[in-house]
DNA sequence: ACCTATTCATAAGG
DNA sequence: TCCTTATGAATAGGT
C-alpha cells in the first residue's frame, strides 16, 4: 500500500522506519480491536519499539487476563506438581540468580542476531563476528551435507522406480498381446501407458524434501503445505481443527 | 475493504463471522510479523477465537521472552502493589518455567554457535542461517562505524597534537634566542627539539586503539565459570558483580 | 500532520 | 478451505 511496493526487511532509514512504524502501529492496533469486535475473539497485542517503548491492546478483559489464559494454554502440563515447601524455598532462593542468567542469555542472544551492539567495544564485537562467522560456516556445511542425503535418498528411490516402471511397463505389454491373439473380435482396450517420471532436478528434490519433512513433522511443527506460506501463517501447535 | 462497509459490530452470521475471522487472523499475523521485520520491533499477538483456539504470532525471541520483558515493564507497581512472601510465591510457581526457558535459550546459543545442529531440519538450519546471516552483516556494519570513529577521533587528537607542538617549538625558539642575547658568555644549551610525530596510518591506529582497551580491561577477569555466554558478554555496562 | 497514488486486505459469492 | 473479483482501507513517499 502506498507508492510503491514495500520488501519485507528491516527499514535501514532510521526517520522512515520510525514514521512507518508508528502509522504501522496504529493500524495494527486498529486491527486487533477489529478483529476482537467483530468475530468475538479475545486479543492480547504487546509490541515493543526499538527504543523500548511498549505499545499494548488487549480486548476488554485486560492482558492480565489474556496472559494468564495464554499461559494456562501453553503451560497447563507444567503447572505447579509439588506443594514442597522447601523446595519452593529453595527455589526462591534462587529465583534472582535464574533471572539473571536468563538476562545475560537473551542480551547474548540479541547480540548474535545483531541487535543492542551499542554498548560492545571494537573487541566484543570482533570476538562475536569470529563466533558468528564459525557458526554460520557450520550451519552450513551440516545444511549441504543434509541437502546431499536428500539428493542421493531420492535417486535412489527414483531408480527404484523407474526399474518398477519397466517391470510394469513389460508386463501390461505381454497382457496386451495376450488379449489380442486371444480375441480379436474385441478391439485393443486403450491400456494405461507407463508413467512419465517426472525429470527430477536439484530444484525438484529440494521441494520434495521440504514437503517430506513437513509431513512428517506433522502435528510438532509447522504445518505449512505450501511452503510459500510464511510463519506467521502457522497454527498454534496445540489448535486441532 | 472488500465489497460494501463493516459496521464495527459483532457479525451475527455465524459462519461468516467464523470465516471473517479465519481471513482477518491470517491478515492480523501478517501484518504484526511486517512491522516487526520492517520496523525491528518485538511483537507479540495472542489470539483466542470464540471456540477458545490459540493462534499466536511472536517476533523470533518467542513468546516467553516477550511476555517476560512486558511483565519486567510493569515489574514497578507489582513490586508496590505485592509484598514479599506473595513474590515468593510467585517465584516459586515460575521457578519451572524460568528453568526449561534456560535451557531453551542455552541451546539456542549452541545452535548460533554451530553446536548441536544434528536434531534440527533443513527448514530450521535455514531459518538458522539467515538469522545469522543478518546479524554477523549488522556486527560488521557496527564494527565498522565505530573503526571509523575511532580513526577520525585520533585524527583530531593529532592534528590538535601537531598544532600545539609547532607552538611550543617557536615558543623554545624564541626563548633561545632571548637567553643567547641576554648572556653571550653563556654557551647554549642543548635544548629538547620538538618531538618528532609518528606517521599514523590505519593500521597503527588501529593497534593503538586495541592496545587501549586491553590495558583498560586489564585486571577483569572472566566470572561466570560454567556458562555458555561467550566472553564479550562478561565486559557488560550493565553487568554489576 | 496532512495529501494522494498505489498497493493490499478482504467481503461476497462459488 | 480455497479461488476470484470488486471495492474500500492502509499506507509509502512527499510536503
Amino acid at each position: 500500500m502506498g507508492r510503491g511496493r514495500v520488501e519485507l526487511k528491516r527499514i535501514e532509514n532510521k526517520i522512515s522506519r520510525q514514521v512507518t512504524f508508528s502509522k504501522r502501529r496504529s493500524g495494527l492496533l486498529k486491527k486487533a480491536h477489529e478483529i476482537s469486535v467483530l468475530c468475538d475473539a479475545e486479543v492480547g497485542l504487546i509490541v515493543f519499539s526499538t527504543k523500548g517503548k511498549l505499545f499494548e491492546y488487549s480486548t476488554d478483559s485486560s492482558m492480565e487476563n489474556i496472559l494468564d489464559r495464554y499461559e494456562r494454554y501453553s503451560y497447563a502440563e507444567q503447572r505447579m506438581t509439588t506443594n514442597d515447601s522447601e523446595q519452593q524455598q529453595n527455589w526462591s532462593c534462587q529465583y534472582p540468580k535464574l533471572v539473571s542468567r536468563i538476562e545475560l542469555l537473551q542480551r547474548s542472544t540479541r547480540n548474535f542476531l545483531g541487535d543492542d551492539l551499542e554498548p560492545l567495544g571494537l573487541r566484543e564485537l570482533q570476538s562475536l563476528e569470529q563466533q558468528l562467522d564459525t557458526g554460520l560456516k557450520r550451519i552450513r556445511t551440516r545444511k549441504n551435507q543434509l541437502m546431499h542425503e536428500s539428493i542421493s535418498e531420492l535417486q535412489k528411490k527414483e531408480r527404484a522406480l523407474q526399474v518398477q516402471n519397466n517391470i510394469l511397463a513389460k508386463q501390461l505389454e505381454q497382457q496386451k498381446l495376450v488379449l489380442n491373439s486371444a480375441s480379436t473380435s474385441m478391439p485393443p482396450q486403450p491400456l494405461v501407458s507407463p508413467l512419465p517420471l517426472p525429470n527430477l532436478t536439484i530444484g525438484s528434490i529440494a521441494r520434495a524434501t521440504e514437503a517430506a519433512k513437513n509431513s512428517e513433522n506433522r502435528g510438532q511443527a509447522p504445518p505449512c503445505s505450501t511452503s510459500l506460506v510464511p510463519p506467521w501463517m502457522l497454527r498454534h501447535p496445540n489448535n486441532k481443527d
